[in-house]
DNA sequence: CATCTATTTTTTGGATCCAATTTGCAATAT
DNA sequence: ATATTGCAAATTGGATCCAAAAAATAGATG
């Protein structure tokens, strides 16, 4: 496990922090699914006691990131590929939806806010940004819409799912396909075409969600072939788990 | 306040206990929106410590049934005009899609179970059940189309507008438009026309929203004017709060 | 050697205790 | 009389401690 101190605005609590740093931590996929979250090992990496983790670990289970089974602890959730589709199409009726309410509103300055995370899309080279730039392009087109909670709704969909969204653009030449597409909303919402926006958007997520599931099918038969990682894989192994939010918080040795 | 011991299944924790009577309650609107939720308070009524009731609002927060400022505690959410009417848009948006896979997977035993939730809320004289009547109505229409995300979306968003929605089916006669329009629906289902049966669920759900922020806009007005309950009410007052889940768990006297 | 059982070790859920912060109220100054 | 400052009570966030449950380990038995 890998987490990245995330900069929260003004001193947030304890539980708050370490929510965020997981939360990330999962949609980047530093921490794999299936591997225990346990509580005394996560709040050493903060010196904080277990307290605040347990609120963080019970925020992230009410969002559908982890599953807690009693007295057994959280483990990353593993989807289903039934439940990835799901979430797709899902993202696929509301992106949309949010997108017409939106094209009508949009300032020039919010399209300037987009076009420039389209840019920073095509360009980046580090595969590690490709997600953040990807939902960020997205958000700018969608907060016009005044929706929050759609807006909201939409980012928990895309946490669940995230993860597998970085890998396979990561791993396949996805990314050609998604600059295109990214372009074709992009001119269709400065024509001021909410149809066409909406309609490139759904193609875009559902066009994603094919390739992905192919990839997953592939991935997923491998690794039962190989018999590596099995469904219930309790994931005891350090990998990756240290170079924490090394002792950041706490005033000191308790 | 008042809770009812609402029975879990095999003896959860005690968290879970006291989240599901404090959710219950919140959208049955048995404590009012503005009301504070103190945590010693909820504690002793269930003769527990605050740590499991803090988990319990942590997740109500997480689903938006509570809002919390930092060392000030949890208050009932109240929501705007504005968002009532984007939550039941997008109930708008997302059942009739839901029915729409329902209807082609629907059994015979489905829609017995539905007509019988229909009938059950057409009779039914308490007020107090047609809230839970409706959620069952439509849940079992729901149910069939094997798509758990979005029934667990519908039902947060449903969650957060319950209250006003049976408050408003209390207070106006707008049951019997309610028994028509689900009458309407079964009808569609049993035909297997997905398309009219989605269609009737979005003016189900628009034509309740309509109604509802009239019904607000004139107890708000009034609210206001007499001066009744202002924005910022603490709710000290411990109006219901009596007759808890009196003394349910716990071992003894701690 | 495999298997079942008793015991130790981990780990979680919850209780109690403490510190930080806010809020209510009284005394004081303007 | 009103605004302001200085406590005291109430309340939350977090730490530490304890009990219950599960996992790991060792020992007994065939």
């Amino acid at each position: 496990m890998k987490l990245k101190a995330t900069d929260i605005g003004q001193m947030a609590s304890a539980s708050e922090v370490i929510f965020e740093a997981l939360r990330e931590a999962i949609a980047q996929g530093d921490v794999k699914e299936g591997e225990a979250l346990r509580q005394d090992h996560i709040a050493r990496m903060f010196n904080v006691s277990r307290i605040p983790v347990r609120e963080a670990l019970t925020r992230l289970e009410e969002q559908g990131l982890v599953s807690t089974q009693r007295y057994r602890g959280a483990v990353v959730a593993r989807l289903s590929i039934d439940e990835i589709r799901e979430i797709f199409e899902f993202r696929a009726l509301l992106e949309p939806e949010i997108l017409r309410y939106s094209v009508a509103r949009m300032t020039d300055d919010a399209l300037e806010k987009a076009r420039r995370f389209a840019r920073a899309f095509a360009t980046e080279t580090d595969g590690a940004r490709w997600g953040d730039l990807n939902r960020s392009f997205h958000y700018a087109l969608y907060e016009e819409a005044g929706r929050p909670y759609y807006l909201q709704t939409i980012s928990t969909a895309l946490d669940r799912v995230d993860r597998y969204l970085r890998a396979q653009l990561v791993l396949t030449a996805g990314m050609d396909r998604a600059r295109r597409e990214h372009q074709g909303i992009l001119d269709a919402c400065i024509a001021r075409d909410a149809a066409l926006a909406a309609r490139l958007t759904r193609d875009h997520i559902l066009g994603a969600c094919d390739s992905l599931l192919d990839f997953l099918d592939r991935q997923r038969a491998g690794e039962t072939r190989h018999g590596d990682v099995d469904a219930g894989d309790t994931g005891t192994g350090d990998t990756a788990m240290r170079d924490m939010a090394g002792g950041h918080m706490g005033k000191g040795t308790r």
